[in-house]
DNA sequence: ATTTGTAGCTATCGAATGATTACAAGTGTG
DNA sequence: CACACTTGTAATCATTCGATAGCTACAAAT
């Protein structure tokens, strides 16, 4: 009487197993997707899951609480935009540190939901936990910039401005406009004008993905 | 036998009855600062209906549905930016134009939660309804300083950057640090030059509420 | 071959939330 | 006063969602 469930067909046949720290990697590139799309409210543990290919209680277990896993993605989104640019102070100071931070910057739109998913803890101020990470991240980047870059306060102020604008445009995906209106596209080519093409091709894979 | 609910002391002998449009807007109001709070999925209708100092399905009842609801508390924010923006127009366009708009715009940190209320709207562009509208009235803004204030792309990208960063920062709740926090008050300094008590009272303000 | 730990899933629970219904209390009008 | 309409609430319903429990399967070491 042996078993009439399927289960011996030797199913998943082309992944053997995974380690549980890639594993853990791969869930949190994918819950910065989601999270970025939709906020910490908005996304739900089972989206994230079935966007890393894992089951949703595989999430909880592995992280804990929802809070714990916004806030690793929340590091992980910093750090690399520490990371980047670190790199590009370390390329030499000087007139053109700024011009090439900001193409840094764009280039993060690259990586899935990074600076969407910053942007989402931006504005959690009210919430206790997640606000307090969100300003002290926001600070760690003000302070990179001011003392490792040399930007005096103004530049500082100007060039954290321009991020949080193409951050907002990116979120509100104004791309989705950029071919049917005229006003967006000048919009858009006004906030990037270098990158431009990088953020139409991000939204052209971005709608690509339905909810 | 008669009910033992102290119902019969004639309740609410302060407020006699309100009619439902004035009601409306009490709500609408109360609604843009528990959604720029908390965000369109992390506030609930109840916070709102005990903001509003109603009860929630009466919020149900009245807008139908949380979404138009948040659609009708952007409307209101929207309208009272260009409303703003118009009237400083309106006074004269000229070189200072552009501090004056500025000025303008923060003043808007006074009416509780409709700065935060857009900023919520503008990361919402995966929804389909609310993302839409978001969009159009991101647009409605910048063709606003475009064609009718005058500024060129450039200078208007400037001035949507910094307004992009006020609600970053304001949403951060990057105040609360003020005190503690010298970077933190340098950071807000850069941001908003004149306005800076303006946003420290607000911050206190906000404190003054929990969850 | 057996043991032992790790990876991962199915099933399910409890709380929260948005919406609906049914009813009560006020308000104006003949 | 009667009657209809409006304002508002309490009770409750149906879903959704995050978390937990408990199991299965695989792999490495013994």
């Amino acid at each position: 009487m042996s078993s009439v469930i399927p289960h011996d067909v030797k199913h998943h046949e082309t992944q053997p197993r995974m380690k549980s720290e890639d594993r853990r990697e791969l869930i949190i590139a994918a819950a910065a997707g989601v999270f970025g799309d939709y906020g910490y409210f908005g996304a739900t543990t089972d989206q994230i899951a079935k966007a890393a290919g894992v089951s949703q209680p595989y999430v909880s277990r592995m992280f804990g609480t929802k809070e714990q896993l916004f806030l690793e993605v929340l590091e992980r989104s910093l750090g690399a935009l520490v990371a980047a640019f670190t790199a590009e102070i370390a390329r030499g100071t000087g007139p053109d540190l700024m011009q090439r931070i900001g193409r840094a910057y764009a280039d993060l739109l690259n990586d899935r939901g990074l600076l969407l998913s910053l942007m989402q803890a931006f504005i959690m101020g009210s919430d206790p936990v997640i606000g307090k990470a969100g300003r002290a991240g926001f600070l760690r980047v003000y302070e990179l910039l001011r003392n490792d870059a040399g930007f005096d306060p103004d530049e500082t102020r100007a060039f954290l401005a321009n991020g949080m604008l193409i951050n907002t445009l990116v979120g509100l995906r104004m791309s989705d406009e950029y071919e049917t209106n005229i006003v967006a596209e000048e919009c858009l080519a006004a906030a990037l004008p270098e990158k431009l093409d990088l953020v139409l091709e991000l939204g052209r894979r971005q709608r690509a993905e339905a909810r």
